[in-house]
DNA sequence: GCAAGGTGTCAGAGTTATTTCAGGATGGCG
DNA sequence: CGCCATCCTGAAATAACTCTGACACCTTGC
C-alpha cells in the first residue's frame, strides 16, 4: 500500500503541509529542502514517487529530475510549477517529469495526480467506460456497439479526461491545462470536442454546458 | 470577466496600490481597512475573491477568514503574511484560506495567484437543496422529482441565491448587487423569477413578498 | 525528401442567453 | 369600488458564447 514518496521543496511551510497531507493519505514520506539533499535521499531509499518544486535555489528542479532519471529512477515524478511558467512545464516534461501541478495547488489535486502516477506505473493499459463506450488508453481506440473507432492522440486524451470524471464538467481551461500544458487557444477544445462527436457518431454524448465546459451524458 | 475582489488591508498605501493594480487588471475592486468593514462589505456584495492581510489591529485576518467561511463564502481567499510569520501561514490555511503570498510581494504574483484561485473555484461542485429541488452549481442543472432541468447561468445564480438562505426574503436590490454587480434595471430580477417559475414547473415555489422581494416556499 | 495524416489557429456563421421596454395584470388600501 | 403602486410577461434588440470550414504548419512513416 504505502508508496514511498519523496518531497523536494525549499519553502518550509509548503513542505510541511505536503508532508502532513501525504502522510495522512497513507504515503510513506521523506522530504528534502534542496536538490543536493534530494539526490542523497533518493540514493538510499529509491522512492516510488517524487514531488518536485521546479523553482529552488541551487540545483533547480529540472536538474534534479534529470539527475534522478540518469540514476535510474523509474517512479513517477510530479512537478510543482508557477502558474505563468508555461516554459518550465514543457521543459520539465522533457527533463523526465511525468506530470505537473500549478502552484498554488489544492492538496487534493496533488494526491489525485500521485495516485494516477502509481496506477500508470503498475499497468500501462487501462480501459475506461461510460455510457456504452470504452476507451483503451494505450491503443487510443474506442469500442462502441461492437464497432472499433480509432482516435488520434489528442482526441484520446480529451476523451480520457472526460471519462475519468464522467459526472463533472470539464472546463476549457482545465482541458488546456492538462492536455496542452497551458499553451493553446481556448477554441482548440471545441475543435476536438467536435471531432469526437463526429467520430463517436453520437452528438449528444458530449454535452455542452453553456459558459462552463463539457460533460459526458448517457 | 471582472471577478469581484475584496481587499482587506489596514495599511493605506499598500491598500491603494492593490486597488489600482487589481483594478487595472480587470478585477472589480472593493476594499476595507479593517475586519469589521470587510465583513459588512462581504455581506452585501459577495466577492469572488478576498485578499486578506493577516496582521491587522482589531479583528485579525485569521478571524475574518473564519467568519467569512462561516457566512458561506465560497470564493478563494489569498492571505498576505509577513516573511517570518511561518506559523500564520499554516494557521491561515487551516482557517480556510486557499493560498498565501509573503510580504513584501510582487504585485504580479498576487495577480497570478488570484487568477489561479478563480480557476480552481469554478471546478468546485456544490449541490443545494430545498423543498424537493436540488441545484448543481457547476452544471447549472436542477433535479426535481427525478427529472433534470437545465438552467442558464443567470437563472442558476438567482436560484442559488434563494437556496443559500431559504427562509429569508431576497430583495431585488440584493439580487442585483450580487448577481449583476449593481448594474441593471430592477425589472431584470422579475424577469428571471418568471423564468425560474416556468422552468421549475411550480409557480408557487418562489413566492412574491409584496414590496420587498422573493422567498422560497415549500 | 515526399506524402499522408495530425495539430493548432483564425474568422465568421450560427446559436443561445441576456437585458430592456412597454403595456397589461394584480394586489393593497381608502 | 377605484386608484395607485407594484408586479408580470411577450417581443425584440443586443450581447455572449459555440461551432465549423479552411488553411498552414508540423510530425511520422515510407
Amino acid at each position: 500500500m504505502g508508496e514511498r514518496v519523496l518531497i523536494v521543496e525549499d519553502d518550509a511551510p509548503v513542505r510541511r503541509m505536503l508532508e502532513r497531507s501525504l502522510g495522512a493519505e497513507g504515503f510513506e514520506v521523506r522530504s528534502a529542502a534542496d536538490g543536493g539533499a534530494a539526490l542523497a535521499l533518493a540514493e538510499d531509499s529509491a522512492p516510488d514517487l517524487v514531488v518536485l518544486d521546479v523553482a529552488m535555489p541551487g540545483l533547480s528542479g529540472l536538474d534534479v529530475c534529470r539527475r534522478l532519471r540518469e540514476k535510474g529512477l523509474t517512479g513517477g515524478v510530479l512537478m510543482l510549477t508557477a502558474r505563468d511558467a508555461v516554459e518550465d512545464r514543457v521543459r520539465g516534461l522533457d527533463a523526465g517529469a511525468d506530470d505537473y501541478v500549478v502552484k498554488p495547488f489544492a492538496i487534493a489535486e496533488v494526491v489525485a495526480r500521485l495516485h494516477a502516477l502509481t496506477r500508470r506505473g503498475r499497468d500501462r493499459s487501462e480501459r475506461l467506460s461510460f455510457a456504452g463506450i470504452t476507451l483503451d488508453t494505450t491503443t487510443n481506440t474506442v469500442e462502441r456497439g461492437g464497432k472499433t473507432i480509432e482516435l488520434t492522440a489528442r482526441e484520446a486524451e480529451l476523451l480520457e479526461l472526460l471519462l475519468r470524471d464522467p459526472r463533472t464538467v470539464l472546463s476549457r481551461e482545465t482541458a488546456i491545462e492538462r492536455i496542452w500544458h497551458g499553451a493553446a487557444v481556448e477554441n482548440v477544445v471545441d475543435r476536438y470536442v467536435a471531432r469526437l462527436r463526429r467520430k463517436l457518431g453520437d452528438p449528444l454524448l458530449i454535452r455542452t454546458v453553456w459558459g462552463v465546459g463539457f460533460i459526458l451524458e448517457a
